[in-house]
DNA sequence: AACATTAGTATTATTTTTCATACTTAGTAC
DNA sequence: GTACTAAGTATGAAAAATAATACTAATGTT
């Protein structure tokens, strides 16, 4: 009851996964929204810092390069997970931030962080 | 309340992640155990039918060829998820069911097909 | 004796993903 | 007018993941 009482919870389906999602199988598809080595952890990144400049993102995962990042971003952006703002500046400035279907995986993400520090402790 | 009540939650986190897991990023390294294209299609191919034969498996998963499933479920068995029991049978039985640790990963693979199941309706 | 069965292994090929490097753009500071 | 910045793009190379195909082993059935 602490937000959001008045929206319903199916105004977030419409989203067109049509191009993504072929599969009557939902883990299956929510694999081809967010699987991959690297969606999860930016998904994760900017739910700490949201919105996000795409060179924060960069920095706290150090080891994606920027070719790769930027082709994540858009995938998540085309499956209406993120938003994309431009700014008309010099240098230039975009933000990135979670849309209302990409918050619906704040949870999900939660959990499986949530998973990873209860059971799968660095031995290092 | 239901069950579990006098086992300790700590019990599975000593399994050795060592070989696996070098960081201090929950999502991080619970990708490395759980990543993938197939791992988690494998362990919600497990939960529906626990224990299952390697042949079921392959079955669910039309499209995953014999030697990359092989290669997955023994990751998974040297991650201390799944256990692998053989029967000296011919022509061979072989069964895979999830250990205790491997039990702790039910509630995360429910939460993301919950989430597909809501969000991620294919339009096929 | 030949055949079918299940759960593999071995080897090579292909596809997919990711990386490295250099280049671009438009203002602003020097 | 040169240098610097952030967020890219372009291109080709490399690495990783996955697939295709053929093979094996032990035993029960025909």
């Amino acid at each position: 009851m602490k937000n959001n009482t008045n929206v319903d919870q199916q105004e977030f389906t419409n989203q067109d996964f049509s191009g993504v999602v072929e599969n009557n199988c939902p883990m299956t598809n929510t694999l081809k929204v967010i699987g991959g080595k690297w969606k999860l952890l930016i998904l994760h990144a900017i739910m700490s810092e949201c919105p996000a400049r795409f060179g924060e993102l960069k920095k706290k995962m150090k080891d994606i390069t920027q070719t790769t990042l930027t082709a994540q971003l858009r995938e998540l952006e085309r499956d209406g997970i993120l938003s994309r703002k431009v700014y008309a500046e010099t240098p230039p400035k975009v933000e990135y931030k979670l849309t209302p279907l990409g918050e619906t995986l704040v949870p999900v993400i939660n959990t499986i962080t949530a998973w990873g520090n209860t059971y799968c402790k660095s031995a290092v």
